[in-house]
Order: C-alpha cells, then structure tokens, then sequence
DNA sequence: TCTGGGGTCCTAGGACCC
DNA sequence: TCTGGGGTCCTAGGACCC
C-alpha cells in the first residue's frame, strides 16, 4: 500500500486577507477584524500580529493602543468572508482529486498521489494560482496524517509558504514544537501534560498512548497515533449533515427585563428557523439558554437553560418561536444582569420531501386557504396538493403547489365532484 | 462601561428495562 | 433473609477546534 499524504491549505489571516481585497491601501498596514459587537479582536493582519496585539484580546483594552499605532479596525462581515471562502474551495476543488472543507479557510486535501519529487512544485503552483484568481494568501503543509499537515502548515507559514514534511523530517520538527501547537492539544491539556514530563510535541508522540488513553481519553491517543504518522482521521469528503444549530448573541447592554430577552430570542428563533430551512432540515428540540457575564467578578456565573421536544420535528419559524418563548417566560429570573442569550436546536435530520395532502373544510375564500397551504409547504418544503371544501356551496377544489427555487406556482382546479 | 459565535466529540452518571 | 448484571438512552459538562 502506498504511503498516504495530506495537504492543509489554510488562508493566512482570513478575515483580514479579505478585507484587504476589497481595499489594496490595507496592504502592509496593521488590520484587525473584530467579533460581534466590536467585543474583541478575532482576526490579526501580520503587522497586527508584530505590535503584539493577541488573538481574542478585548477590543476596549487595545482600542487606544490601536489608534496610536494606526492599526485599521474592521467589524466582521461575515456575507463577505463567506463568499472569499467559497471562491478560495472552488479554486482547490479544481485541482485536487478529494478535499475536506475543513473550515471556512482550511481545507485538506488528499494528494496520495502526487509523486514526492513533484509535490513542492505542484502545491506551489496551487498557492500562487489561489493568490492570483481570489486575492488570499494561503499557506500549505503536507504531511502523512491530518495532524503532521497541520504541523508542517505551521512551518510553511513561518517562511515560503509551502513546506512538504518527509518522515525523515518529522522528528526534528516536533522535537521543539510546544505541545500546545499541536492540533487537539488545548489549553486545559497542555497543563495537564505538563507535570507528566510532556512539554514538546517530540515528548507527546513518543508518550505511552495506553497510559494517556487512561489517564484522558480516546482523542489524545488518536493524536499521539497521528503524530506517528498513522491515520486516524480521514478525509471527509463528504460533509456530514449538521447535527445543530445555534444562534446566539451576547447583549450591548446587560439586559434585566424580560421584554428584552423575550425580543432577542424572537430574532433569535426567527433565524433559526430559517437556517434550518436553508439546510432543508428540521429540529427535534429546542434549547433556550441565558447567562450572566463570565467576567463579572462580583457575582457568581449563572445559566438559565431549559430543552423541549417537539412533537414533531419542525423548520417553522411560528412554532419554534412560541416554543421558546414559552421557555424564556419559564427560565426567566428577576434580578440578573444577563449578558447573552441564545437558542440551539438539537437532534437534526434531513427534511423530508413532504407532499403533504390536506383536506379541511374552510370556506372559499381563496385568500386565506392561499396562506395557509403557503405555510404549510413553508414549513414542509416540497411540493403539494391541499384540498378545500366550500362548506356555502358544497364544491371541492384542489390548490397545487409547486416550489422551485424560491417561487411558487399555483393551480386552482375545480374538482368535477364534490368533496365527501 | 465595554470580553464572539458556532460547531464537534467524549465521558460520567442516572434512569430505566429485562 | 438474601438484593444482579448488563444494556441502552438521555443529559450535563468538559474539552477541543476555527
């Protein structure tokens, strides 16, 4: 069996490569791209990146600091980041045979088959091709697992941009990689590494896997089996379906009223509904949750979450609204100062191509019978039949639907027979 | 005063059933 | 009087990622 090989292309700051695209006067200028609210920096151009300022830093603590040093402040624009994002896969997808999406500016590639002699060419073709037809700078690494891409992608993107690490090379360059950099080893691992004598990726990959599942768990030993060069993670080429969905926002303001929690979880539901109608799913539950500050000091945390079921699994934006409203009223407590609220809906599948076929007997006033059978399809997609009796002249008609793309057409049909 | 939003997977523990 | 063991499902919480 020949060796398998990965590529992870990884954009190099996104966000703010993106920005730059749209405004060639950002290049060599400190740009930082920040979180909702302007709350804190969450993308750093290279020049950011050498005044020191920290990836997550509170805005509020650096925003003087960004004025004297004339560092470019952007809000995020995700519409726009997700856009150079599709542009950038499209351009990878041409060229590679197989490739994960890994995240809206990371993506593995497999290259299995690319003879080892051309690979550092061939990838830095693609690199100036990715450059030239979107305006993103990408850094790639290769490596024999998932996890030794993501490595060799953090040499390439110390200099030359494309860095092909060979097993023979695999040694040195974990030999003085902290153990943090490696891919799956946060924070709360890395502490915890620490008193076992494990401070470099060297050190963990050449750890007792038996002792580490034990002590942690199933994930830290798949990792110490990758940095091995043996493949645990596969390529997913296929994007799985996803399992849930949330939508959230911390407040500008803390919020104590409920009227005020009530409205953002409206807006909240509101888009989720219609996210999951965009994915053509629907949700078997719905949690509402709501929670003080994490950085307030003086008080102790607090979270409010509740879950319900459906009766049936939805997308209708009516229903998951009521749903958790009626949640929100439940959970809500006087007193708090909150500082976030949010829905997450649990337990996804895939629509089903519903032809839902309804009979009611309203009377003929075709309007309202027009909403209705909408909504039903709405919240059903597809297509289908809805059947009215006049209950005032004892006619039938038939209403079909046909959804394509985003309009419908409709047909009115008188049927020959009356209803029974 | 002001600290993001959206995901995944794993484990432990309790409920429940046979 | 003695009070099993194994399986599944669900939830909460913790860890990680970008």
């Amino acid at each position: 069996m020949s060796e398998r090989r990965f590529a992870l292309v990884d954009c190099n700051n996104f966000y703010a490569s993106c920005e730059r695209v749209f405004d060639p006067r950002l290049i060599g200028v400190p740009v930082v791209v920040l979180s909702n609210n302007d709350g804190c920096v969450i993308a750093r151009s290279a020049e950011a990146k050498a005044l020191g300022i920290k990836m997550a830093a509170p805005f509020f603590q650096i925003e003087r600091f960004c004025q004297r040093n004339g560092v470019r402040v952007f809000s995020s624009n995700y519409t726009l980041y997700g856009d150079m994002s599709r542009r950038v896969m499209r351009v990878l997808a041409d060229w590679a045979p197989a490739m994960e999406v890994y995240s809206i500016d990371e993506a593995f590639l497999d290259i299995s088959r690319i003879a080892e002699d051309r690979l550092h060419q061939e990838l830095a073709a693609l690199r100036t091709r990715v450059h030239m037809w979107t305006g993103i700078p990408v850094s790639i690494g290769v490596g024999r697992t998932k996890t030794l891409a993501k490595v060799a992608n953090d040499l390439a993107k110390r200099g030359g941009g494309v860095s092909v690490m060979l097993p023979e090379d695999e040694e040195r360059a974990l030999q003085d990689m902290p153990v943090g950099d490696v891919w799956g080893i946060g924070r709360r691992l890395t502490a915890a590494l620490e008193p076992l004598g494990i401070t470099t990726a060297g050190q963990l990959r050449a750890a007792d896997t038996r002792q580490l599942r034990q002590r942690f768990n199933v994930v830290v030993e798949r990792t110490v089996m990758e940095l091995r060069g043996i493949d645990c993670l596969l390529l997913e080429d296929v994007t799985p379906a996803r399992k849930t969905l949330m939508v959230s926002r911390s407040f500008g303001d803390k919020v104590t009223l409920l009227s005020d929690i009530e409205a953002s979880i409206t807006t909240h539901a509101g888009r989720a509904a219609e996210k999951l109608r965009v994915g053509r799913q629907i949700a078997e539950h719905l949690e509402v949750f709501m929670h003080t500050s994490p950085f307030d000091t003086t008080t102790k945390p607090y979270t409010a979450r509740a879950t319900i079921a459906f009766e049936h699994a939805t997308a209708d934006t009516r229903l998951i609204t009521s749903t958790a409203l009626s949640l929100v009223r439940r959970l809500f407590k006087r007193g708090y100062r909150y500082a976030k609220s949010g829905i997450l809906l649990l337990g996804l599948s895939e629509a089903m191509k519903a032809t839902p076929t309804l009979f009611s007997p309203i009377d003929d006033r075709r309007s309202s019978a027009l909403m209705a059978a909408m909504d039903l399809l709405n919240n059903n997609y597809g297509s289908g039949t809805i059947g009215f009796a006049s209950a005032h002249t004892g006619k039938a008609w038939r209403l079909r639907m046909d959804r394509r793309s985003q309009s419908y057409t409709t047909q009115w049909e008188e049927l020959a027979k009356t209803a029974s």
